[in-house]
DNA sequence: AAAAGAATGTAGCCTGTGTTACAATTTGGA
DNA sequence: TCCAAATTGTAACACAGGCTACATTCTTTT
Protein backbone atom coordinates (compact mmCIF):
# COMPACT_ATOMS: atom_id res chain seq x y z
CA UNK A 1 0.00 0.00 0.00
CA UNK A 2 1.19 3.78 -0.78
CA UNK A 3 -1.35 5.54 0.42
CA UNK A 4 -0.67 8.80 -0.32
CA UNK A 5 1.83 8.09 -3.88
CA UNK A 6 -1.56 8.10 -5.30
CA UNK A 7 -0.84 11.49 -6.42
CA UNK A 8 3.04 10.94 -6.67
CA UNK A 9 2.26 9.61 -9.94
CA UNK A 10 5.19 10.60 -12.15
CA UNK A 11 4.86 10.46 -15.74
CA UNK A 12 7.18 12.53 -17.96
CA UNK A 13 6.94 15.94 -17.63
CA UNK A 14 6.84 16.74 -21.01
CA UNK A 15 3.17 14.74 -20.82
CA UNK A 16 1.83 17.35 -19.25
CA UNK A 17 2.89 19.82 -21.29
CA UNK A 18 0.44 20.62 -23.71
CA UNK A 19 -1.37 21.54 -20.42
CA UNK A 20 1.37 23.60 -18.97
CA UNK A 21 2.79 25.15 -21.54
CA UNK A 22 -0.45 26.25 -23.88
CA UNK A 23 -2.65 27.06 -20.93
CA UNK A 24 -2.70 30.10 -18.80
CA UNK A 25 -2.09 29.28 -14.86
CA UNK A 26 -4.80 30.72 -12.85
CA UNK A 27 -3.37 31.88 -9.89
CA UNK A 28 -5.05 31.40 -5.92
CA UNK A 29 -4.53 32.40 -2.95
CA UNK A 30 -4.26 30.59 -0.02
CA UNK A 31 -7.53 29.99 1.38
CA UNK A 32 -9.09 30.25 -2.10
CA UNK A 33 -11.51 27.07 -3.12
CA UNK A 34 -10.41 25.13 -5.82
CA UNK A 35 -14.06 23.76 -6.55
CA UNK A 36 -16.89 22.82 -4.30
CA UNK A 37 -18.47 19.21 -2.99
CA UNK A 38 -21.64 18.79 -5.13
CA UNK A 39 -21.01 20.94 -7.82
CA UNK A 40 -20.65 19.70 -11.27
CA UNK A 41 -17.06 18.81 -11.97
CA UNK A 42 -16.17 21.35 -15.41
CA UNK A 43 -12.72 21.29 -15.09
CA UNK A 44 -9.89 19.04 -13.76
CA UNK A 45 -6.63 20.40 -12.75
CA UNK A 46 -2.87 20.43 -12.95
CA UNK A 47 -1.01 21.99 -10.20
CA UNK A 48 2.07 23.77 -11.45
CA UNK A 49 3.10 25.32 -8.04
CA UNK A 50 1.78 24.88 -4.19
CA UNK A 51 0.10 22.71 -2.50
CA UNK A 52 -3.92 21.84 -2.72
CA UNK A 53 -6.12 20.35 -0.39
CA UNK A 54 -9.02 18.11 -0.87
CA UNK A 55 -11.29 17.52 2.05
CA UNK A 56 -15.11 16.50 2.57
CA UNK A 57 -17.27 18.19 5.09
CA UNK A 58 -20.50 16.64 6.69
CA UNK A 59 -23.78 18.21 7.82
CA UNK A 60 -22.84 18.19 11.48
CA UNK A 61 -19.59 20.31 10.32
CA UNK A 62 -16.94 17.82 10.86
CA UNK A 63 -14.07 17.67 8.07
CA UNK A 64 -12.47 14.93 6.59
CA UNK A 65 -8.93 15.07 4.41
CA UNK A 66 -9.09 13.34 1.39
CA UNK A 67 -5.48 14.10 0.20
CA UNK A 68 -2.84 16.88 -0.19
CA UNK A 69 -1.82 17.61 -3.62
CA UNK A 70 1.98 18.76 -4.42
CA UNK A 71 3.55 20.98 -7.02
CA UNK A 72 3.03 18.45 -10.47
CA UNK A 73 0.03 16.59 -9.61
CA UNK A 74 -3.23 16.25 -11.08
CA UNK A 75 -6.37 16.25 -9.33
CA UNK A 76 -9.96 16.27 -9.86
CA UNK A 77 -9.65 13.99 -12.73
CA UNK A 78 -12.19 11.58 -11.71
CA UNK A 79 -15.40 13.36 -10.92
CA UNK A 80 -14.19 15.22 -14.52
CA UNK A 81 -13.95 11.79 -16.56
CA UNK A 82 -16.91 10.77 -14.82
CA UNK A 83 -18.96 13.45 -15.42
CA UNK A 84 -20.64 13.47 -12.10
CA UNK A 85 -20.79 16.22 -9.40
CA UNK A 86 -17.87 16.46 -7.07
CA UNK A 87 -17.60 14.74 -4.09
CA UNK A 88 -15.68 17.07 -2.49
CA UNK A 89 -13.86 20.53 -1.65
CA UNK A 90 -10.57 21.80 -3.14
CA UNK A 91 -8.60 24.51 -1.48
CA UNK A 92 -4.87 26.25 -1.69
CA UNK A 93 -3.23 25.93 1.13
CA UNK A 94 -0.44 28.29 -0.28
CA UNK A 95 -0.17 30.51 -3.23
CA UNK A 96 -0.88 28.23 -6.29
CA UNK A 97 -0.23 27.96 -9.85
CA UNK A 98 -2.86 26.16 -11.41
CA UNK A 99 -3.77 25.25 -14.82
CA UNK A 100 -7.65 24.51 -15.37
CA UNK A 101 -8.53 21.97 -18.22
CA UNK A 102 -12.11 22.18 -19.34
CA UNK A 103 -13.91 19.95 -21.19
CA UNK A 104 -13.29 21.08 -24.52
CA UNK A 105 -9.71 21.68 -23.65
CA UNK A 106 -9.11 18.16 -22.70
CA UNK A 107 -11.34 16.68 -25.89
CA UNK A 108 -9.08 18.24 -28.27
CA UNK A 109 -5.80 17.69 -26.30
CA UNK A 110 -6.81 14.34 -26.42
CA UNK A 111 -7.44 13.69 -29.99
CA UNK A 112 -3.75 15.54 -31.07
CA UNK A 113 -2.17 13.60 -28.30
CA UNK A 114 -3.17 9.63 -28.31
CA UNK A 115 0.19 9.65 -26.01
CA UNK A 116 -1.81 11.99 -23.47
CA UNK A 117 -4.50 9.49 -23.21
CA UNK A 118 -2.73 6.79 -22.25
CA UNK A 119 -0.82 8.49 -20.17
CA UNK A 120 -4.04 9.71 -18.22
CA UNK A 121 -5.50 6.41 -18.81
CA UNK A 122 -2.40 5.22 -16.80
CA UNK A 123 -2.54 7.64 -14.52
CA UNK A 124 -6.08 6.48 -13.77
CA UNK A 125 -5.22 3.11 -13.86
CA UNK A 126 -2.33 3.24 -10.87
CA UNK A 127 -5.16 5.13 -8.55
CA UNK A 128 -7.36 2.19 -9.01
CA UNK A 129 -4.36 -0.28 -8.33
CA UNK A 130 -3.86 1.80 -5.44
CA UNK A 131 -7.15 1.86 -3.95
CA UNK A 132 -8.31 -1.47 -4.56
CA UNK A 133 -4.65 -2.40 -2.47
CA UNK A 134 -6.33 0.29 0.39
CA UNK A 135 -9.57 -1.80 0.54
CA UNK A 136 -7.46 -5.53 0.90
CA UNK A 137 -5.72 -3.48 3.81
CA UNK A 138 -8.72 -2.15 5.30
CA UNK A 139 -10.24 -5.47 5.23
CA UNK A 140 -7.21 -7.93 6.38
CA UNK A 141 -4.91 -5.60 8.49
CA UNK A 142 -4.84 -3.95 11.91
CA UNK A 143 -4.35 -0.74 12.38
CA UNK A 144 -1.03 -1.12 13.98
CA UNK A 145 0.31 -2.87 10.69
CA UNK A 146 -1.46 -0.07 8.41
CA UNK A 147 0.43 2.73 10.21
CA UNK A 148 3.74 0.69 9.67
CA UNK A 149 3.15 -0.09 5.96
CA UNK A 150 1.87 4.05 5.80
CA UNK A 151 5.21 4.90 7.87
CA UNK A 152 7.23 3.00 5.13
CA UNK A 153 5.66 4.17 2.27
CA UNK A 154 6.72 7.49 2.96
CA UNK A 155 9.75 8.75 2.04
CA UNK A 156 12.07 10.13 5.10
CA UNK A 157 15.10 12.36 5.23
CA UNK A 158 18.30 11.00 4.94
CA UNK A 159 18.18 10.32 8.66
CA UNK A 160 14.65 8.17 8.46
CA UNK A 161 13.18 11.48 9.75
CA UNK A 162 9.58 11.53 8.36
CA UNK A 163 7.43 15.17 9.04
CA UNK A 164 3.85 14.63 9.70
CA UNK A 165 1.27 14.38 12.72
CA UNK A 166 -0.62 11.56 14.18
CA UNK A 167 -3.86 13.39 13.21
CA UNK A 168 -2.81 12.82 9.34
CA UNK A 169 -1.89 9.45 9.97
CA UNK A 170 -4.66 8.27 11.83
CA UNK A 171 -7.12 10.03 9.08
CA UNK A 172 -4.76 7.82 6.32
CA UNK A 173 -5.40 4.90 7.81
CA UNK A 174 -8.89 5.33 8.79
CA UNK A 175 -8.09 4.92 12.26
CA UNK A 176 -8.38 6.92 15.76
CA UNK A 177 -6.01 9.26 16.85
CA UNK A 178 -5.47 7.89 20.16
CA UNK A 179 -5.19 4.79 18.81
CA UNK A 180 -2.34 6.12 16.27
CA UNK A 181 -0.86 7.51 19.51
CA UNK A 182 -0.71 4.44 21.29
CA UNK A 183 0.62 2.25 18.82
CA UNK A 184 3.58 5.06 18.33
CA UNK A 185 4.55 4.36 21.55
CA UNK A 186 4.13 0.70 21.30
CA UNK A 187 6.99 0.99 18.35
CA UNK A 188 9.15 3.32 20.08
CA UNK A 189 9.02 1.04 23.34
CA UNK A 190 10.36 -1.50 21.09
CA UNK A 191 12.85 0.68 19.50
CA UNK A 192 11.56 0.69 16.42
CA UNK A 193 11.27 4.64 16.06
CA UNK A 194 11.38 8.28 17.85
CA UNK A 195 8.70 9.96 18.42
CA UNK A 196 8.94 13.89 18.36
CA UNK A 197 6.48 16.69 18.07
CA UNK A 198 5.08 16.70 14.21
CA UNK A 199 8.19 14.04 13.41
CA UNK A 200 9.34 10.77 13.73
CA UNK A 201 12.06 8.74 13.46
CA UNK A 202 12.06 5.56 11.73
CA UNK A 203 15.36 3.17 13.26
CA UNK A 204 14.49 -0.40 12.37
CA UNK A 205 12.49 -0.72 8.72
CA UNK A 206 13.11 -3.84 9.15
CA UNK A 207 11.11 -4.86 12.08
CA UNK A 208 8.12 -2.44 10.69
CA UNK A 209 8.14 -4.37 7.44
CA UNK A 210 8.14 -7.73 9.70
CA UNK A 211 4.67 -6.96 11.13
CA UNK A 212 2.47 -7.98 8.22
CA UNK A 213 5.00 -10.28 6.49
CA UNK B 1 -21.67 1.97 -2.21
CA UNK B 2 -22.66 0.07 -5.34
CA UNK B 3 -20.18 -2.99 -5.05
CA UNK B 4 -20.83 -5.44 -7.68
CA UNK B 5 -22.11 -2.56 -10.45
CA UNK B 6 -18.07 -1.59 -10.55
CA UNK B 7 -18.43 -4.05 -13.78
CA UNK B 8 -22.00 -2.99 -15.25
CA UNK B 9 -20.54 0.25 -16.06
CA UNK B 10 -23.12 0.49 -19.11
CA UNK B 11 -21.95 2.89 -21.89
CA UNK B 12 -22.99 3.22 -25.34
CA UNK B 13 -23.17 -0.49 -27.29
CA UNK B 14 -20.95 1.48 -30.12
CA UNK B 15 -18.36 3.22 -27.90
CA UNK B 16 -16.70 -0.43 -28.10
CA UNK B 17 -17.22 -1.65 -31.59
CA UNK B 18 -13.96 -1.14 -32.68
CA UNK B 19 -12.89 -3.87 -30.18
CA UNK B 20 -15.78 -6.14 -31.48
CA UNK B 21 -16.24 -5.31 -35.15
CA UNK B 22 -12.80 -4.85 -36.06
CA UNK B 23 -10.95 -7.61 -34.14
CA UNK B 24 -11.86 -11.46 -33.71
CA UNK B 25 -12.79 -13.08 -30.54
CA UNK B 26 -11.48 -15.65 -29.11
CA UNK B 27 -13.42 -18.63 -27.84
CA UNK B 28 -13.07 -19.66 -23.98
CA UNK B 29 -14.61 -23.23 -22.60
CA UNK B 30 -15.76 -22.81 -19.16
CA UNK B 31 -12.77 -23.43 -16.56
CA UNK B 32 -10.01 -22.35 -18.99
CA UNK B 33 -8.01 -19.58 -17.61
CA UNK B 34 -7.94 -16.13 -19.39
CA UNK B 35 -4.45 -14.87 -17.34
CA UNK B 36 -2.75 -15.34 -14.38
CA UNK B 37 -1.76 -13.81 -11.22
CA UNK B 38 1.73 -11.56 -11.53
CA UNK B 39 1.94 -12.51 -15.20
CA UNK B 40 2.77 -8.99 -17.54
CA UNK B 41 -0.51 -7.61 -18.58
CA UNK B 42 -0.36 -7.63 -22.22
CA UNK B 43 -4.09 -7.34 -23.20
CA UNK B 44 -7.34 -6.02 -21.99
CA UNK B 45 -10.40 -8.03 -22.28
CA UNK B 46 -14.09 -7.31 -23.96
CA UNK B 47 -16.50 -9.38 -22.80
CA UNK B 48 -18.69 -10.59 -25.74
CA UNK B 49 -20.43 -13.53 -24.29
CA UNK B 50 -20.34 -15.78 -21.65
CA UNK B 51 -18.96 -14.81 -17.78
CA UNK B 52 -15.65 -14.47 -16.11
CA UNK B 53 -14.36 -14.47 -12.58
CA UNK B 54 -11.09 -13.05 -11.32
CA UNK B 55 -9.56 -13.84 -7.97
CA UNK B 56 -6.91 -13.89 -5.63
CA UNK B 57 -4.93 -17.04 -4.75
CA UNK B 58 -2.96 -17.06 -1.57
CA UNK B 59 0.13 -18.97 -0.26
CA UNK B 60 -1.74 -20.73 1.81
CA UNK B 61 -4.07 -22.14 -1.06
CA UNK B 62 -7.51 -19.90 0.13
CA UNK B 63 -8.76 -18.10 -2.87
CA UNK B 64 -10.33 -14.57 -2.85
CA UNK B 65 -12.93 -13.67 -5.50
CA UNK B 66 -12.71 -10.21 -6.42
CA UNK B 67 -15.47 -9.59 -9.34
CA UNK B 68 -18.04 -11.88 -11.71
CA UNK B 69 -18.29 -10.29 -15.43
CA UNK B 70 -20.91 -10.31 -17.45
CA UNK B 71 -21.66 -10.35 -21.32
CA UNK B 72 -20.84 -6.30 -22.34
CA UNK B 73 -18.22 -6.10 -19.58
CA UNK B 74 -14.97 -4.54 -19.75
CA UNK B 75 -12.11 -6.52 -17.38
CA UNK B 76 -8.11 -6.45 -16.85
CA UNK B 77 -7.86 -2.93 -17.72
CA UNK B 78 -6.65 -1.67 -15.04
CA UNK B 79 -3.03 -3.60 -14.52
CA UNK B 80 -3.09 -3.18 -19.00
CA UNK B 81 -3.15 0.47 -18.11
CA UNK B 82 -0.80 0.66 -15.58
CA UNK B 83 1.53 -1.40 -17.43
CA UNK B 84 2.25 -3.83 -14.11
CA UNK B 85 1.76 -7.32 -13.48
CA UNK B 86 -1.80 -8.96 -13.25
CA UNK B 87 -2.74 -8.68 -9.10
CA UNK B 88 -5.51 -11.28 -9.51
CA UNK B 89 -6.37 -14.00 -12.02
CA UNK B 90 -9.14 -14.63 -14.37
CA UNK B 91 -11.14 -17.56 -15.36
CA UNK B 92 -13.60 -18.80 -17.80
CA UNK B 93 -16.86 -19.64 -15.95
CA UNK B 94 -18.71 -20.87 -18.99
CA UNK B 95 -18.14 -20.90 -22.85
CA UNK B 96 -17.34 -17.23 -23.47
CA UNK B 97 -16.59 -15.80 -26.31
CA UNK B 98 -13.30 -12.68 -25.25
CA UNK B 99 -12.01 -10.23 -27.53
CA UNK B 100 -8.49 -9.63 -27.01
CA UNK B 101 -6.96 -6.11 -27.22
CA UNK B 102 -2.94 -6.22 -27.01
CA UNK B 103 -1.30 -2.94 -26.66
CA UNK B 104 -0.97 -2.27 -30.53
CA UNK B 105 -4.33 -2.26 -31.21
CA UNK B 106 -5.48 -0.50 -28.04
CA UNK B 107 -2.94 2.76 -29.26
CA UNK B 108 -4.27 2.66 -32.53
CA UNK B 109 -7.04 2.72 -31.51
CA UNK B 110 -7.28 5.20 -29.45
CA UNK B 111 -5.68 7.53 -31.91
CA UNK B 112 -8.19 7.03 -34.58
CA UNK B 113 -11.01 7.23 -31.94
CA UNK B 114 -10.94 10.30 -29.38
CA UNK B 115 -14.44 9.38 -28.39
CA UNK B 116 -13.32 5.85 -27.25
CA UNK B 117 -10.01 7.31 -25.30
CA UNK B 118 -12.80 9.35 -23.34
CA UNK B 119 -15.12 6.13 -22.78
CA UNK B 120 -12.10 4.16 -21.57
CA UNK B 121 -10.87 6.89 -19.47
CA UNK B 122 -14.87 7.60 -17.98
CA UNK B 123 -14.94 3.72 -17.36
CA UNK B 124 -11.38 3.79 -14.86
CA UNK B 125 -12.56 7.44 -13.29
CA UNK B 126 -16.17 5.44 -12.61
CA UNK B 127 -14.41 2.69 -11.08
CA UNK B 128 -12.14 5.06 -8.75
CA UNK B 129 -15.43 6.41 -7.95
CA UNK B 130 -16.94 3.13 -6.77
CA UNK B 131 -13.49 2.37 -5.03
CA UNK B 132 -13.19 5.53 -3.22
CA UNK B 133 -16.71 4.87 -1.99
CA UNK B 134 -15.74 1.29 -1.04
CA UNK B 135 -12.89 2.73 0.98
CA UNK B 136 -15.03 5.23 2.95
CA UNK B 137 -17.82 2.63 3.75
CA UNK B 138 -14.98 0.25 4.70
CA UNK B 139 -14.10 3.12 7.20
CA UNK B 140 -17.06 4.38 7.92
CA UNK B 141 -19.72 2.07 8.33
CA UNK B 142 -20.96 -1.03 10.63
CA UNK B 143 -21.31 -4.42 8.98
CA UNK B 144 -24.73 -4.30 9.47
CA UNK B 145 -24.80 -1.27 7.41
CA UNK B 146 -22.48 -2.50 5.04
CA UNK B 147 -24.52 -5.48 5.07
CA UNK B 148 -28.12 -3.89 4.43
CA UNK B 149 -26.22 -1.32 1.70
CA UNK B 150 -24.85 -4.28 0.07
CA UNK B 151 -28.09 -6.12 -0.26
CA UNK B 152 -30.04 -2.84 -1.52
CA UNK B 153 -27.42 -2.54 -4.27
CA UNK B 154 -28.83 -5.82 -5.80
CA UNK B 155 -31.26 -5.99 -8.24
CA UNK B 156 -34.33 -8.10 -6.72
CA UNK B 157 -36.87 -10.33 -8.52
CA UNK B 158 -40.13 -8.96 -8.67
CA UNK B 159 -41.22 -10.67 -5.12
CA UNK B 160 -37.85 -9.05 -3.83
CA UNK B 161 -36.14 -11.84 -3.57
CA UNK B 162 -32.22 -12.26 -4.29
CA UNK B 163 -30.12 -15.26 -4.58
CA UNK B 164 -27.01 -14.95 -2.69
CA UNK B 165 -25.13 -16.88 0.08
CA UNK B 166 -24.16 -15.60 3.41
CA UNK B 167 -20.45 -16.34 2.31
CA UNK B 168 -20.71 -14.28 -0.79
CA UNK B 169 -21.86 -11.02 1.28
CA UNK B 170 -19.22 -11.88 3.46
CA UNK B 171 -16.63 -11.66 1.37
CA UNK B 172 -18.57 -8.58 -0.38
CA UNK B 173 -18.49 -6.31 2.55
CA UNK B 174 -15.27 -8.02 4.05
CA UNK B 175 -16.94 -9.35 7.08
CA UNK B 176 -17.15 -12.61 8.52
CA UNK B 177 -20.04 -15.56 7.88
CA UNK B 178 -20.90 -15.77 11.62
CA UNK B 179 -21.44 -11.69 11.56
CA UNK B 180 -23.15 -12.38 8.71
CA UNK B 181 -25.56 -14.66 9.56
CA UNK B 182 -26.29 -12.58 13.17
CA UNK B 183 -26.96 -9.55 11.50
CA UNK B 184 -29.15 -11.19 8.80
CA UNK B 185 -31.11 -12.85 11.81
CA UNK B 186 -31.76 -9.96 13.01
CA UNK B 187 -33.48 -8.12 10.41
CA UNK B 188 -35.42 -10.92 10.43
CA UNK B 189 -36.50 -10.70 13.48
CA UNK B 190 -36.75 -7.07 12.80
CA UNK B 191 -39.27 -7.98 9.85
CA UNK B 192 -37.12 -6.36 7.42
CA UNK B 193 -36.57 -9.33 5.17
CA UNK B 194 -36.49 -12.73 5.07
CA UNK B 195 -33.77 -15.79 4.84
CA UNK B 196 -34.48 -18.55 3.45
CA UNK B 197 -31.31 -21.26 1.57
CA UNK B 198 -29.61 -19.57 -0.91
CA UNK B 199 -32.03 -16.32 -0.80
CA UNK B 200 -33.73 -13.73 0.98
CA UNK B 201 -36.99 -11.63 0.42
CA UNK B 202 -36.30 -8.31 1.23
CA UNK B 203 -39.19 -6.71 2.90
CA UNK B 204 -38.64 -3.39 3.85
CA UNK B 205 -36.38 -1.50 2.02
CA UNK B 206 -36.76 1.69 3.88
CA UNK B 207 -35.83 0.35 6.89
CA UNK B 208 -32.78 -0.81 5.89
CA UNK B 209 -31.77 2.17 4.34
CA UNK B 210 -32.53 4.44 7.20
CA UNK B 211 -30.21 2.33 8.72
CA UNK B 212 -26.96 4.64 7.87
CA UNK B 213 -28.65 7.81 6.84
C1' DA C 1 7.09 37.41 27.05
C1' DA C 2 2.54 35.98 27.41
C1' DA C 3 -1.40 34.03 25.55
C1' DA C 4 -3.65 31.17 22.35
C1' DG C 5 -3.59 27.27 19.54
C1' DA C 6 -1.98 22.92 17.86
C1' DA C 7 -0.32 18.45 18.81
C1' DT C 8 0.56 14.77 21.89
C1' DG C 9 0.27 11.40 26.15
C1' DT C 10 -2.61 8.60 28.95
C1' DA C 11 -6.38 6.38 31.31
C1' DG C 12 -10.81 4.02 31.56
C1' DC C 13 -14.73 2.33 29.54
C1' DC C 14 -17.41 -0.22 26.21
C1' DT C 15 -19.19 -2.36 22.10
C1' DG C 16 -18.65 -4.38 17.60
C1' DT C 17 -16.82 -8.07 15.42
C1' DG C 18 -13.60 -11.91 14.71
C1' DT C 19 -12.86 -16.75 16.30
C1' DT C 20 -13.82 -21.40 17.43
C1' DA C 21 -16.80 -25.11 17.76
C1' DC C 22 -20.61 -27.88 16.75
C1' DA C 23 -25.36 -28.88 15.49
C1' DA C 24 -28.99 -28.58 12.13
C1' DT C 25 -30.66 -28.07 7.58
C1' DT C 26 -30.74 -28.16 2.53
C1' DT C 27 -29.10 -29.69 -1.80
C1' DG C 28 -27.10 -32.28 -5.51
C1' DG C 29 -25.06 -36.44 -7.10
C1' DA C 30 -24.19 -41.37 -7.17
C1' DT D 1 -33.03 -42.84 -2.29
C1' DC D 2 -29.21 -42.08 0.36
C1' DC D 3 -24.92 -39.84 1.44
C1' DA D 4 -21.52 -36.32 1.13
C1' DA D 5 -21.01 -31.58 0.54
C1' DA D 6 -22.61 -27.07 1.06
C1' DT D 7 -24.97 -23.81 3.73
C1' DT D 8 -26.89 -21.96 7.81
C1' DG D 9 -27.94 -21.31 13.12
C1' DT D 10 -26.17 -20.48 17.60
C1' DA D 11 -23.40 -19.90 21.68
C1' DA D 12 -19.45 -18.48 24.39
C1' DC D 13 -15.32 -15.96 24.48
C1' DA D 14 -11.62 -12.54 23.50
C1' DC D 15 -9.93 -8.34 22.25
C1' DA D 16 -8.96 -4.63 18.93
C1' DG D 17 -9.99 -0.31 18.67
C1' DG D 18 -13.41 3.58 19.07
C1' DC D 19 -14.81 7.29 22.30
C1' DT D 20 -14.50 10.73 26.04
C1' DA D 21 -11.93 13.38 29.05
C1' DC D 22 -8.15 15.90 30.58
C1' DA D 23 -3.31 17.01 31.34
C1' DT D 24 0.93 18.22 29.14
C1' DT D 25 4.09 19.92 25.81
C1' DC D 26 5.46 22.39 21.82
C1' DT D 27 4.51 26.48 18.37
C1' DT D 28 2.87 30.48 16.67
C1' DT D 29 1.02 34.93 17.22
C1' DT D 30 0.58 39.34 19.26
Amino acid sequence: MEYFSINQLDLPQNIWSPFARHYDASVYESGQMVYFQESPAEYFYYLKSGRVKTFISSEDGSEKVLTIYQAGNLFGEAAFFDELPRVSSAVALTRCEIVKINRQMATVAISRSPELAMALLKYLARTVRLLSNHVDDMAFLRVDQRVARYLLSLSPAQDGTIRCTQEEIAATVSANRVTVSRILGEFQSKGWLNKGYRTIQILDQTALRQLWT
